[in-house]
Parts: structure tokens; sequence; C-alpha cells
DNA sequence: GTCTATATACAGATAGAC
DNA sequence: GTCTATCTGTATATAGAC
């Protein structure tokens, strides 16, 4: 069934959200869902593969969401919240990034995860970037728009990992707060 | 031998922060110090010894160079663009901060060194927000100097490890210019 | 302080039966 | 698709000789 396979991803995900792609075994996967370890192999042949699908289905659901705020008549800070709660929701669930996670560990990842981390990265860029440069006159930075969806990515993904360290959401909120501060 | 120890710091704080902690083993450890794994053992008995020594002598080396810019008869902005030199030049090592590192992995430390991973942050970030304290009336940005300096912390973590990933320093070159740009 | 040797556990992965 | 059984490698950690 197709559906055993997602139910394999979730778990997976959730996994490798709270601890790490390489804390994730196939063994305690393989529990989690009631098969033994050989038929998750059947479904992921290797780890890179469940790797790979994982990076894949959470651009494609991160995609889907960043959908939902373009087709909202509303404003660029008022777009720029509601891309910053998608971050909010995940410190919520105290877990982080799927994909910022696999960032500190991409040392260990194939070439071919490493591009698709790195595509998943860009995309999130792009679409702040395209948001802020229609609305670029409402911008109270002197830097380029790309330079400012850098400086936002890169920040809330730190965020979320240094707020686990703490047990807080201070450094997600202080984020939050600045960025909606260069807009008017 | 004393020195025995700092080497085997030396290298494993090397593999940590590129790699991770959970990459890192006591016999990869002693082979490229020349020794077997048993004797590192000796030196840090668990290796949650080993993770508490790397991180405290990171943060004192950390605060080392925190005094030495102190020191230094220079305006805010000054001083703030040396304590981002500290990021670049570990960007340009290929690599990223022990602690930036640690904290992704913060899930599967022990509760004395996450304790000891939450006093690192703390500490970088008051240093900066006292820094930031002195010269309020020079920040261009409607934020608390204890928020903006999370921003600034959270930040420069997030963009090190994120240039990785795409194997550039595009996110810490950003989050340089915006957070120099708040600066009168 | 370092060694050999070993205990124990767990990892990813595969073969072949059903 | 899932199982049992197994191969192979590696991990942390310890005991005891030198």
């Amino acid at each position: 069934m197709n559906d055993k396979r997602r139910r394999l991803e979730d778990v997976a995900q959730a996994s490798v959200q709270r601890a790490g792609l390489k804390s994730l075994s196939f063994r305690t996967l393989a529990d989690e869902i009631g098969i033994k370890s050989s038929s998750v192999h059947y479904h992921f042949p290797e780890k890179s593969d469940l790797a790979s699908a994982l990076i894949q289905r959470y651009q494609e659901d991160f995609r889907e969401q960043l959908d939902a705020i373009s087709a909202r008549r509303w404003n660029v800070k008022r777009k720029l919240a509601a891309f910053i709660a998608i971050f909010e929701q995940v410190a919520d669930g105290e877990r982080v990034c799927l994909c910022g996670m696999m960032a500190a560990e991409c040392e260990s990842l194939s070439p071919d995860n490493r591009r698709l981390l790195s595509g998943f990265f860009d995309d999130m860029e792009s679409w702040i970037a395209d948001l802020l440069c229609v609305n670029a006159d409402s911008i109270n930075a002197p830097v380029s728009t790309r330079q400012l969806a850098k400086v936002i990515v890169s920040g809330l993904e730190g965020a979320l990992l240094l707020d686990r360290v703490a047990g807080s959401k201070a450094n997600l909120k202080a984020q939050k707060d600045l960025i909606l501060s260069l807009l008017k």
C-alpha cells in the first residue's frame, strides 16, 4: 500500500525534525509503524532514498503553504507575517525545520540530497524576494530584496535551532519583530 | 601529558564543527592522534565529558575574542563588525560554530551540556546587548537592544549553517550588511 | 597513559521464504 | 509486502596487563 509509505514518511519526518537524520534508524522507524526494518528497506532501499523523499515532500508541503499566502489579497507586511507564522507553528510543535536540521547534517548527505536541500532554501528565498520586490518602496532597509530575503530565511532557521536549546521562543519572536519592523 | 588532552580537543573540535558530535567517534578521534580509543577514554571517560570540555573551551576562546574587541577604542559599529568577523573566520574555514552545530543536536545532549550550550548563547547575546545598550541612540531599529542581540546571534548562526549547504557565503554577507545598516 | 582484548549494543543492508 | 535470519561494520565503554 502507498498508505504505509506515507505513514513511514510521517514518522520519519517527525523524528528528523526532533533529533536529526543521523539519529533515525530503520529499526526504530519500523518499530513505530509496527513492521520490521527489512520492510522499511522495501519502501526506501537506502537511507538516502528516505532522506530524498522527506526533503521533497517537505518542500512540496511548504510550497503549498506559500501558494496559499500568495493567493490572499493581503499587503506585503501581512503576507510576511503569515510566512513567519509557518515557523511559529513548527516551534509550537517543539520541532525545527526539517531542512534546517538537515543543513546542520549536510556533511553526511549525498550530493543529490545536498542539492535538494539547497533547492529548498533557494525556493523559500525566491518567494520572499518576489514578495518584497513588488513592494520595494515599503521596505525600510538599505539592502537589496534578495539580501533581505536571505536574512529572513537564515534568521528564522537559526532562531528555531537556538530557541530549542533554551526551551524558549524568544529568538523567533525577536526575529519576527525586527523583520516586520523593516516594512512600512 | 596535558598536551595530549589538548590535541584531542583540537581534533575533536574541528570534527564537530565539520560534521557534528554524533559523527565523531572515539575510534576515529584516536586514529587521528595516533593512539587507541581506550586511551581516549582515559582522558574523557564518556563522550559527554568530551562534549562538555569542547563547549567550555570554545566559550572561553570566544570570550577572549570578545574581551579583545571590548578593549579597543572603537565605536559601536566597528566593534559589531569585529564581532561579525569572528563568524566570517569560521565560514572561511568551511566550518560552522561549534555551539550552533550542537544546538541542532541538542536532543541527544545531556541536561548538563544543554545548560552549558544555553550559557554560551546567553553570554554572546549579553555581550552584544551591553554593547548596543551604551549607544542605544545610534540604533535604527524599533526593537529593544536585547531583542536585537537575539536577532544578531540567531541570524549569524543560521547563516553559517545555510551557507554550507550551497557552499557560499551569501547568507553571512547579507546578515552582516543588514546588521551594520541598523547602526548609524 | 597506553595498550590488547572484549562485552554489548546498534547501525545499514541483503537473501530468500512466504 | 512483510517476514526471519544473517552479514558486516561500527559505536560506546570497560577490564586488566604493562
